[in-house]
DNA sequence: GAGTCACGAGTTTTT
DNA sequence: CTCGTGACTC
């Protein structure tokens, strides 16, 4: 035990070694806890108790008093990570709601830190957070006033570069003109560059930007002294899944984790899992995990290998699929649990049988009283969850699809949050373009383009801009009376921001702007349910002090809808499921091009096919006692059939830990037959063949099924399958053909 | 400037 | 197939 350890539980009075908590760790996992002082790494396999110690070690440094709430810094993924974090410790210590903790998101951490510090990066401290569409509808105003193709160039694929950037830590002055290649007609550093500078216009930051801001603050000598505020601070620093952290959340981290006494290295505890290493998409480098050592000499590393939380036949499965990766650190990983139930693999089909086959095997485990709180369905992408859904809705079973389309996405609600924003942050341009003619008011298109082609003369905002320009005669009489009437409105109400409660607030701009109106008198279908919503979201809002607040965890916390919704099986992609744990676990739709993801691998190589892997690993170990693995020979794409082979990721399952169960033998005829749709014209149906992933045809051209393809009599269509020469292709403008591959064209975007 | 229709693109994964 | 965008007309 370090001395600095002793000399405080001897100060604090406080023997916290025989704390309860403690009895419910095995040995390497207390030492992970108690050994508080120094960097420690614990390093651990799936279920291996990682997120346990991280929570037990921080409960453990206020209960021996070696920090109060407001010295510790703790990091986790998600906010949900978060919020039950804080529950646990809270328990931990006796039920007594801990507060002040600095406790979080990456993102959510930096923007408490940046609202103090806005100023030193030329924001100020209301400045908004902007959405992913606020990005994508920037991107593409400065796409237009460059005469870029925003169809050719998507702003979304665009703004997904940008951010790819920012992960990396890298502003547009750090990259060379050409590092954007091809994209926006090899002008998207240029791009960037605008696109940072409307972001300090707005008084804005975009996701990415909160760790960046706060990186150029530390890294300024001239605010030595607030580094130095937050090295001194932060006593204690834990970090979860340290495996998918970027390189800006590194830079970041350690900034602050930098020691300010040689003699003391910091206290710095992360925990990950390179296995689980599953962002990488995202800018995630497992390398932070990799040279942590390095990083922080001395670091202490902790082992786990006990996994508490599947039997032995998931974990030897998800052993077996995860060995096939190169390059892991390699950790042993061992139950002292039953072996359980072998995992079910079962091949179906078409979707819409897998998903009935699953209903019945939840039924099944519930007449057996497993809880459907207590089971999920984890598929690797959005679009999987709607057969579920259908399936579901039909057996009458309570469901609940995590991350999917939420709340605050309804166009009802954005609106709303829109005007919330304008009178919270008047230079907010996208919330004000937004309801700027919501409801009607006759300002059009045309009318927002002059307005902004001002504002940008001036180098200042639409609001500002609207502001000058109702002064002037510039605008045709009845115009300018509308914008008055917005601007005088939105002046009143930001008066009663501060002398009216926000719900009240909230109400009354709803209903004075006509918004409410709006939709009372609308004759659409879902308006009643959009009413509704507007209600629930003032409700909602109840919870918050005040309306910046609100706005606030808006911004940063998606939340579901029914996330709560107890006793009911969730559906959620993999990446949602990561750190979570159930009974049983269902993995629909192991095919090729599914899962793994075509795109993935395309765009990553073997990197992505990797990651893919580490997907089934996450997925596999999120097991508790049972794992339903499943494919299906069909499956719908665009509104065509297209067949598919079972996923590489099925061989790669140990056979000794698997019950394959499949129809008329789909296992195996799967990857070889070309399975006809019901009574749907596949060319094909006469016989059996052969199907082939790849054809290079006479001149060169290679092709792929999922290929779009041109065809001079047909027109465009894309590939279903391949024999040879010979494709089968779905054309758009309807039928199926069989044709010779000399015959087409690929085409490429 | 507002409303209607047709075409086109799209399916990773998210703080 | 389904949603969203953009072009066209009144
Ligand atoms: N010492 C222990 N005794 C009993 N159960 C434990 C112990 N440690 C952890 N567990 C249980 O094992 C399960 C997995 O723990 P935890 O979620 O902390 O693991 P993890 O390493 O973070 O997992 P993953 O990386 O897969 O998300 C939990 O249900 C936890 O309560």
């Amino acid at each position: 035990m370090h001395t600095a350890e002793k000399i405080h539980d001897q100060a604090s009075g406080t023997n916290a070694m025989d704390a309860p908590y403690l009895t419910s760790l095995n040995e390497p996992q207390r030492a992970a806890v108690s050994q508080t002082e120094g960097p420690v790494l614990v390093l651990a396999g799936a279920g291996t108790g990682k997120t346990r110690v991280l929570t037990t070690r921080l409960a453990h440094i206020l209960r021996s008093n070696k920090a109060f709430p407001g010295e510790v810094l703790a990091v986790t993924f998600t906010n949900k990570a978060a919020q039950e974090m804080k529950e646990r410790v809270s328990h931990l210590l006796g039920g007594a709601p801990v507060d002040g903790m600095w406790l979080g998101t990456f993102h959510a951490l930096a923007a408490r830190m940046l609202r103090r510090h806005a100023e030193l990066v030329g924001l100020n401290s209301n400045f908004t957070i902007l959405d992913p569409d606020d990005q994508n509808r920037l991107m593409k105003q400065l796409m237009e006033n460059e005469g870029i193709d925003h169809k050719k160039w998507a702003p979304k694929a665009m703004i997904a570069m940008v951010d790819r950037w920012k992960d990396k830590g890298q502003r547009p002055q750090d990259l060379s003109a050409d590092e954007g290649g091809e994209a926006a007609g090899g002008r998207l550093v240029a791009l960037y560059g605008q696109y940072q500078q409307r972001l300090r216009v707005l008084n804005a930051c975009d996701f990415g930007e909160l760790l960046l801001h706060m990186i150029t603050i530390f890294r300024d000598p001239q605010n030595a002294d607030v580094l130095g505020e937050y090295q001194r601070r932060f006593k204690y620093i834990l970090v979860d899944e340290y495996q998918d952290t970027n390189v800006a959340q590194y830079m970041w981290l350690r900034l602050m984790a930098k020691s300010t006494d040689p003699e003391r290295p910091s206290n710095i505890c992360c925990v990950g899992d390179d296995d689980q290493s599953i962002y990488g998409w995202r800018g995630a480098e497992v390398g932070n995990i990799l040279k942590f050592e390095k990083d922080f000499p001395g670091a202490t590393i902790v082992r786990l290998e006990e996994n508490y939380r599947s039997t032995g036949h998931i974990l030897a499965a998800a052993n077996g699929v995860i060995r096939n990766n190169e390059g892991r650190l390699g950790k042993s990983l061992f139950t002292s649990g039953d072996h359980g139930d072998k995992l079910i693999v079962r091949g179906l089909w078409d979707g819409e049988a897998e998903a009935r086959w699953v209903g019945e095997e939840i039924e099944q485990l519930q007449n057996k009283g497993w809880s459907l709180s207590q089971m999920a369905v984890l598929i690797r992408a959005g679009f999987q969850t709607r057969e579920f859904e259908e399936r579901f809705i039909k057996l009458g079973l309570s469901y609940k699809v995590i991350g999917g389309p939420r709340f605050y996405e309804r166009m009802e609600i954005r609106d709303a949050l829109a005007y919330f924003r304008v009178i919270a942050q008047p230079a907010d341009d996208l919330a004000l373009e937004r309801i700027i003619n919501t409801p009607k008011r006759g300002i059009g298109a045309s009318t927002v383009q002059t307005l902004y082609a001002y504002g940008r003369s001036k180098g200042i905002s639409l609001h500002d801009a609207i502001m000058d320009l109702t002064q002037t005669d510039e605008l045709k009489p009845k115009m300018k009376a509308s914008l008055m009437k917005l601007l005088d409105d939105f002046i009143r109400w930001r008066d009663q921001m501060g002398v009216m409660k926000h719900t009240d607030l909230a109400a009354q701009v709803l209903d004075e702007s006509g918004y409410m109106a709006m939709w009372q008198s609308s004759k659409e279908v879902d308006a009643p349910g959009r009413l509704e919503n507007l209600k629930e979201l003032i409700a909602g809002m109840e919870e918050f002090e005040n309306m910046a607040e609100f706005l606030e965890h808006i911004a940063l916390v998606m939340e579901n809808r029914d996330g709560h919704k107890a006793e009911s099986i969730s559906i959620m992609t993999l990446h949602a499921a990561k750190g979570l744990e159930f009974d049983a676990v269902f993995l629909p739709g192991w095919e090729e091009g599914l899962f793994p993801s075509q795109r993935s691998m395309d765009e990553s190589g073997l990197r992505g096919l990797e990651e893919e892997r580490r997907l089934a690993y996450v997925g596999i170990t999120r097991a508790r006692k049972r794992s339903f693995i499943s494919f299906a020979a069909n499956r719908r794409m665009y509104g065509s059939w297209v067949n598919a082979i079972p996923s590489r990721f099925v061989d790669e399952l140990p056979k000794d830990h698997v019950e394959v169960q499949s129809d008329q033998g789909l296992y195996n005829a799967g990857r070889s037959t070309h399975w006809d749709s019901s009574g749907s014209s596949v060319a094909s149906r006469r016989s059996a063949t052969v199907t082939d992933r790849k054809v290079v045809s006479e001149n060169g051209t290679e092709f792929s099924r999922g290929d779009k393809v041109f065809h001079d009599k047909f027109g465009d269509g894309v590939i279903i399958n391949i024999d040879g020469h010979k494709l089968d292709i779905a054309f758009n403008r309807g039928g199926k053909k069989r044709v010779m591959d000399s015959f087409v064209e690929k085409i490429t975007e």
